[in-house]
DNA sequence: TTGCTATTTCGCTAGATTGCGAAACAGTGG
DNA sequence: CCACTGTTTCGCAATCTAGCGAAATAGCAA
């Protein structure tokens, strides 16, 4: 199941970190490594994991790596998701017969 | 990093696969054992999980408890991830400066 | 070639996750 | 009250994951 595994590569705070911040812009490997506070082959395992199931990928430039996002589409389901979040109380009906009042 | 948590909530095939289930409709816990092949106990686990971080709600009525979805959103990103995963060659480009060609 | 920098791979340990069955709990009916 | 069904919680063993540092690899420059 294709569709699980992007969900745990993006299941990580350092990984979903990394995957926003490459939703502004491509980002070196040294960059990630300064903005997760991790170690560089850590960030290195972490970046090998997006690519494997496909949501970054990398791009050599002489002696710097560049990875990028290719799923945009994450950044929009987040905001949503903090949407969700704040109306506590919503219940969201997809279908009528979802939960009824509590 | 609650997003983060939401995600790795949701990177688990058999949640997935609930979590889909409970798209189309609510279900009871009875049916989401049948659905997964899974043990009672292991349904139940995962359910908490989901719960826990808000993806669904769960509703008693009589002896049984019906769960539903809380993130409509989740149906939505995966068609997204499906698109994207089809054309595969595909880059998105985000920023002018994402990635060039390869 | 040698050396230097950026990155990845390897090997390890500590801690988290998954699955199960047994036991506990909750609601209904007799 | 007791029994019965649906569900959750507990405790365990097997597996997976995250982090690190050391070593390997790749590209550039002298």
């Amino acid at each position: 199941m294709r569709e699980a595994a992007v969900f745990k590569a993006l299941g990580h705070p350092a990984r979903l970190q990394m995957v926003l911040a490459l939703a502004r812009e491509e980002q070196c490997v040294c960059e990630l490594v300064e903005l997760t506070g991790l170690g560089w082959s850590t960030v290195s395992r972490h970046l090998s994991v997006l690519k494997a199931v496909g949501v970054v990928a990398d791009d050599k430039r002489g002696l710097q790596v560049f990875y990028c996002l290719l799923l945009p589409c994450v950044a929009r389901f987040i905001a949503c998701l903090n949407e969700a979040g704040e109306g506590q109380d919503v219940r969201f009906t997809l279908q009528a017969t979802c939960c009824g009042s509590e």
